[in-house]
DNA sequence: AGAATGCTTCGATGGAGACCTAACTATGCG
DNA sequence: CGCATAGTTAGGTCTCCATCGAAGCATTCT
């Protein structure tokens, strides 16, 4: 009988299907309502209301109460991590080995994770912007290089402030594997790159699809 | 009701205290008995041979059956890292902000993960080798330098085989939050550590304490 | 104020699964 | 062969918890 960090707490509240879907939803980084999460699990309203209060007693959720709407969010990066490495998990070993579909294509090659891009394309631009010196990397730390200010500012991202969560982070990319970017700063691209109509996120789905000429552009800034 | 790999059965079989704890037990790395991890759990040999055959089917596990001994493990460095990244969470969410007792602070400089060396130690002799080109880092991917075949051999470990497992493997940090070395590399390396005697294993924890005399031999070698 | 919407709490029900004892199979030893 | 050890299977009990309908709060709209 070992001590330590409960970790069966934890993997039980992602553990049952209802809590595992509206976690699964809130991966995609908008804060949802509580109906909208029991319409995303498929349980009746108090049924989700129950596993919120669960999650939230759990640390996994955080609820930001605006009005009566009541909206429930991923409690912070490292959960949104966890996640990923128990679907990555859910993956390898899942029976079903079926051949991917159009929508896990596009899956691997974009998509959000929690509030930033991830996918092939994420990596592919954490990989242009450290080669470039824009952002500097050292192992999973990564900070800003002299010229990012001057560069971010130029497509109207500031990276000036210095709120709590880091500016830079990395994240272990599911499907590739190997890091992509995330902190306040892959959160702001991931909203230039969708107000900017480059690309739009998939109905239902995590995945992000760039039109021609959002693929075009997004390239031109960060992959040159 | 979303589609997609089943999160919620990966969890739940984490999310059970007994199975938890064999995890947890089998992250030391050395694969384990039936009845040992009926003690380790704390449940009777039916019960945990019932959890052990769950973990089976549910791909967590190996089974290396030696007469009528059958050592179980863990399925691989991706499930491992997908328990750490839960201990992550469970930690910093954990109620249990008590201050961190010396066993604690021997887990933050030292432990293993899985089978090969992690904490501040490991971290520190990744970021040295690769300084030091022996190992060449791209990312999460690491590939070996021109001088290590002959660094290694000098030191006894043999990187000329080729096995199914990589190599060299980036497996993140829990407690520094930075990557450490894995794959048969990372393995190696621990053998070589607990063989010659430069540390030790802590009793029923996955601490490892360096002797005075083998920290030197060990920074000599790693962090020179 | 009264009605409507969003959400939580209450109470009851049903089902899943964790657990143990006891019986059974398999391997090794003398 | 016969006993001991390691492990799984079978059967049955019991607790936990996911679920829903109905009722109760709270906030906003008219």
């Amino acid at each position: 009988m070992r001590e330590g960090p409960d970790i069966a707490r934890i993997a039980s509240l992602v553990g049952d299907p209802a809590r595992a879907n509206m976690l699964n939803a809130l991966m995609g980084g908008t804060a949802l309502t509580a109906s909208e999460l029991a319409l995303e699990a498929g349980v009746s309203l108090p049924t989700a209301s129950s596993h919120l209060s669960k999650l939230m007693e759990g640390g996994l959720l955080t609820l930001a109460s605006q009005g009566r709407h009541r909206y429930y969010g991923l409690a912070g990066p490292q959960v949104a991590g966890m996640i990923e490495a128990i679907t990555g998990v859910a993956e390898a070993v899942g029976p079903k080995r079926v051949r991917p579909g159009p929508r896990d294509g596009a899956m691997r090659v974009a998509r959000v994770c929690y509030d930033h891009l991830a996918g092939e394309q994420a990596v592919a631009m954490l990989d242009r912007l450290v080669a470039r010196d824009i952002l500097l990397r050292d192992d999973n730390e990564i900070r800003l290089g002299p010229s990012a200010a001057s560069h971010f500012s130029a497509i109207g991202i500031d990276v000036g402030a210095k709120p709590r969560r880091p500016v830079c982070r990395a994240c272990l990319d599911w499907s590739v594997r190997r890091s992509h970017l995330a902190g306040t700063l892959g959160a702001a691209i991931l909203d230039k790159i969708l107000s900017e109509k480059w690309a739009r996120r998939e109905k239902d789905s995590r995945a992000v699809v760039f039109s021609p000429v959002g693929k075009v552009a997004f390239e031109r800034v960060f992959l040159a």
